[in-house]
DNA sequence: GTAGTTTGATTACGTCTGTAATCGTAATGA
DNA sequence: TCATTACGATTACAGACGTAATCAAACTAC
């Protein structure tokens, strides 16, 4: 098994970063949007679990599941690879891309610019 | 089968997107960086046809082989994918991670803010 | 204390992916 | 023309993933 973080059970992981510690009966609540039986979510958090993201503590019969990784960290695990992945490492193609692509808000742009600036200065 | 792109099957694209029309054995001399023999890659060509996103022409015995999809087609889908699954939609949240990851030379960062200046003017 | 319920553990199963090997047929070379 | 080669088509097979069902043990309710 790799210990890559799939997607839906990245799905998981977004509860548990929300909240946790959390019963799997908790976090199928958190999860019912999804139309996964309690079964599947189950599965997931087993597998987080075997993956050595996800861990847990007895709680009389039932378990309490918490993140092992922050949510940073795999975000930017995911950005690193997916930027190699589909834009070669390029930057500025990833960038363009998704300005591009996203009809962006004053806000956002000012935002970002904002960020390229602050950028800019501290180093 | 899916008609997704896999990670393997992208980089077979990346060469044909560079050239095309390649007959196998040029994709197989394209990707000698990568250790696939030239059966995997004839696999990777083959579910490419299968997912509709290569064609090909019969020239004599062998097959020349073309992308349907266009690049900026297939970046931009796995990017809006990208973007929803690891950053729910947020895309200041993902600039702010790739910008605050990579280590972003001066004529980036000044590249990023025109991008920007061109999107906040022309709507 | 015996039957149901809850919950984690184990097992299942089809699809996708990585990674090929084999088969069939056409071309080539001796 | 007979063996070899080259190529596409078909098949293989293990691991990952989506999606769950079943099993076993503990707990709950009579």
């Amino acid at each position: 098994m790799s210990n890559r973080v799939s997607e839906s059970e990245h799905k998981v992981m977004e509860v548990l970063w929300q909240e946790s510690p959390l019963s799997s009966g908790d976090v199928v609540a958190r999860l019912q949007q999804h139309d996964w039986t309690e079964k599947t979510v189950k599965s997931f958090l087993n597998r987080l679990v075997k993956k050595q993201v996800v861990s847990f503590t007895q709680d009389g019969r039932r378990y309490l599941y918490s993140p092992i990784v922050e949510r940073h960290e795999v975000l930017s695990e995911e950005s690193s690879g997916f930027l190699e992945r589909v834009f070669k490492g390029d930057i500025k193609q990833l960038l363009a891309t998704f300005v591009q692509n996203k009809q962006l808000s004053q806000e956002e742009l000012d935002y970002l610019k904002g960020l390229l600036d602050k950028e800019a200065n501290h180093d």
